[in-house]
Formats: C-alpha cells, structure tokens, sequence
DNA sequence: AAATATTATAGCACATGTGCTATAATTTGT
DNA sequence: ACAAATTATAGCACATGTGCTATAATATTT
C-alpha cells in the first residue's frame, strides 16, 4: 500500500533573533518616549501588530519594519543594530 | 437599508524600500560571487524565493532575512545599509 | 550556435502576518 | 488604594509569504 508520506515543510520562526529585534526597538521607542500606540499611530498601524513584535509573537514583514523605522525616525541600520546569534531553530 | 461598507483593510507592500533591499541583496551576493541557487542552499531555503525577493515580487519577513544574511556572512546592517525614501503607497 | 548555467515565472497548498476589535493584565501617577 | 495609562492577549477574517515543483527566459561558456 502506498505510504503516508507527511512531507513537513519547515517554515522558521528566527525567535533569537526576533528576540533581539524586539529588544531594540523597545529600547528605541523608551529613547524617543513613545507609547506603543503613539508609534502606531505614528506608523500607521495597529497597536496589537507592535504588541505582537515586542512580545516576539509574530514574524514580521521587512514592509511592516520599515513603517516602524520611518516611524521612529531612526536609520534602518540602528534598528538591526545587533548581532545575530548563529541561528538554531530549536 | 443597512450600506454594505466595504472597509477595505490597508496592508502595506513597501515597493520603494523593497526595491532597495533588492538591489543590495544583489550587490552583496554578486561582490560573493555566489548564484540564487547557492544562496538558496546555504540558507536553506529555496530558490524560487531568492528570486521573489531580487525581483520585488514578496515582502520577505525578517526571519528570511536573518536566514539570508547569515548565509551571506555579512552583518545585518550591511544589507540594511541604504536610506530608506520617505514613503509613499503609491 | 549549441550546450550549460543562471535567473525569472507560475501555480498550488499551507502557514502565518496583519487589521480589527475587545478585554485583560500590568504599570504609573495621584 | 484608586484611577488612568500602558502593555499584553485573544479571536476572527483576509491577504500573503513560503515551500515545492516545474518550466520558461536569459545569460554565459565553449
């Protein structure tokens, strides 16, 4: 009989490194001294997408970053200013 | 009559900044010397994506970015290292 | 020019990002 | 301790990212 073949496809949820963007963009956002929904409203975008960022809840789109970035009104560059671990996908 | 409101839900593809990505993530991967397909390899991922993000056809997420940068070798701010255009959604 | 390598497209399926809305939990200020 | 502000969670719906596979188009080499 022909077998069952689950082929799993493997998608990657980076959460090291997502953990080390969230980081910085919090630190950022204290710097600047804006609330989570100030920076959504300044980015256009929804208080529970930034939520989700900062919790490492979600993978977010390089579209999505650069709102933030343009948001903050920062350098893309200081935003992925960090090292990225090795990589495991646990 | 109760109006049938279409609210139509704005998500972003950020064409301007992605383009940006794209030709830098060329530049880099040219200056390596390294095809799609061995880009794709060591990544591992597949090609068919390496070739939607250079073309501007996805808004990758940033784990992908993560993978690529780390199989590129390069640091995380060097493929970020272009000035992102104020914006516009055309 | 023919062969080979590289890049671009395409379509399907599945997983997931994001908007939207509401509520809960936590922190801060008085 | 209370009130107010901020952050975190949650669930639904829809759009889309990505793997996978195949093929086409283009560029490179011989």
């Amino acid at each position: 009989m022909e077998k069952n073949d689950i082929k799993p496809r493997k998608l990657i949820f980076d959460k090291e490194g997502l953990q080390l963007l969230a980081k910085r963009l919090k630190e950022i956002r204290a710097e600047k001294g804006i609330s989570q929904e100030e920076l959504a409203y300044r980015a256009e975008m929804t208080l529970s997408q930034i939520a989700r960022i900062e919790t490492v809840k979600t993978n977010p789109t390089v579209s999505t970053i650069f709102k933030i970035v343009r948001a903050l009104e920062v350098p893309l560059s200081d935003l992925f200013n960090f090292e990225l671990p090795p990589f495991s996908n646990e």
